[in-house]
DNA sequence: AGGCCTGAACTTACCTTGTACGATATGGCG
DNA sequence: CGCCATATCGTACAAGGTAAGTTCAGGCCT
């Protein structure tokens, strides 16, 4: 037979690797990571599964592939920024880099864990750190505590943190006040904190209390300790 | 035809939801936690796939019950400290705990990944919260200071940091110099840091750096910010 | 023009893994 | 001795990654 769809089909613009790429970031932002496969990406771009393999090596390709175009939009993004970083002004210029990192992450939610499970780092996420690492130098860093720095940060420099600690989403706040006082034989410190917090922040980001400014607090602290070492080592 | 290894086999001792969890933990130690698959625990307890339903809900159920033996490791590990804590003393009292948490995780490489993956805390996790923030209200901290800090640390609070920043394993000293020059420039500061860092620490946790060092230094960074903070406010 | 190569997409099929469903074995109890 | 709950097993299917071979169109060479 000839072609399925007769002789002439649309033309279709032809694949290739970028294409699948970016069609998988929509993907993801549109139904979640967990329901980027193969076949679903391969429909997003009117095309068969195996027909991916021809632009990536694997799935892995594409995840990999996926943190490189996110780290793509986060170095355009903080690439605009010009403000200065000599001497003490290092601060405020690593803070709004990474600031600005985590608005491209907060577009793509599900984005953190892809980074945190690449095998190896990526090349447009060595760029970024190495920008990063000039801001301090900038600042009067010694390369040993840049290098500190870094590990120090961790994914915040990024702009992210893992969350380990979102108490079941809260539930409301009738039947939590009543959960409360069942656990607070076992959790005394826990279930007090709760009570004394609970009231703040109604409109958060995240759940409970404000994502954003516990971000900023940690980040905060951070930044404050390093600039204290800066000039002493 | 009767039981399949004659009428009468080896007892066997029956199965139960510790022992499934305790065997995942043993399968995830062994072999890494991608080859924990339920057929392979299954035959870890000599017993066929579908028998483990009886005692988990499913595979998920699974690794939610490896978080609550690893946590309860952690517990037992840490209820076993007894140091004082009152005022000035908690920071101590925290970095021992944490760091003694953080030598279960040694034990457990794959444990990360598993606790951060978790859709919601588990009761043991909470529970070590709980003990964490009984220790910051010891060196007076407010409900609120203890809950920003809980933030701050993060996952650093159980002892272990995503490595986010782990540039390729580094590879031999030898090769590894002449992918600096190439790298040079374009990444300036990171190769700059990089050439300058690369000798210390010979013998190292990790890779190219000592990471219980890098643990500590930026747990130490966090907590003496934090400790700065406790009666001022 | 006709044959041929090659890049790009497709078809089929296989393997692994989670798990639904129903059958089976076993031990205690009326 | 029959019955039933408990625990285990066997079969089977669906979803997802991917290997292998196939088709097709467009360009190049003779």
């Amino acid at each position: 037979m000839a072609t399925r769809n007769g002789p002439r089909t649309e033309p279709r613009t032809p694949l290739s690797r970028d294409r699948v790429l970016r069609a998988a970031v929509k993907v993801a932002d549109e139904s979640g990571i967990e329901s980027l496969t193969m076949r679903r990406l391969a429909e997003e771009l009117g095309a068969e599964a195996m027909s991916l393999y021809y632009h990536v090596a694997k799935k892995e390709d594409v995840l990999d592939g996926i943190v490189d175009v996110i780290a793509g939009e986060i170095n355009e993004a903080v690439g605009r920024i010009d403000v200065p970083s000599q001497g003490a002004a290092w601060k405020t210029a690593v803070r709004q880099r990474i600031l600005t990192a985590r608005q491209i992450f907060l577009r793509h939610p599900w984005a953190p864990r892809v980074f945190e499970t690449r095998a190896d780092v990526r090349p447009a996420v060595v760029q970024y750190f190495d920008a990063l690492i000039g801001l301090m130098r900038d600042g009067g860093f010694s390369y040993d505590l840049a290098h500190h720095a870094l590990h120090a940060l961790g994914s915040r420099a990024l702009g992210f943190t893992q969350e380990m600690f979102d108490p079941g989403d809260g539930a409301g706040d009738d039947e939590s006040a009543a959960m409360l006082d069942a656990m607070a034989e076992q959790l005394p410190h826990l279930v007090g904190m709760l009570r004394e917090i609970a009231h703040d922040d109604p409109d958060s980001t995240l759940g409970w209390c404000d994502d954003q400014t516990e971000f900023e607090f940690g980040l905060d602290l951070i930044l404050d300790g390093l600039d204290r070492m800066r000039e002493t080592a």
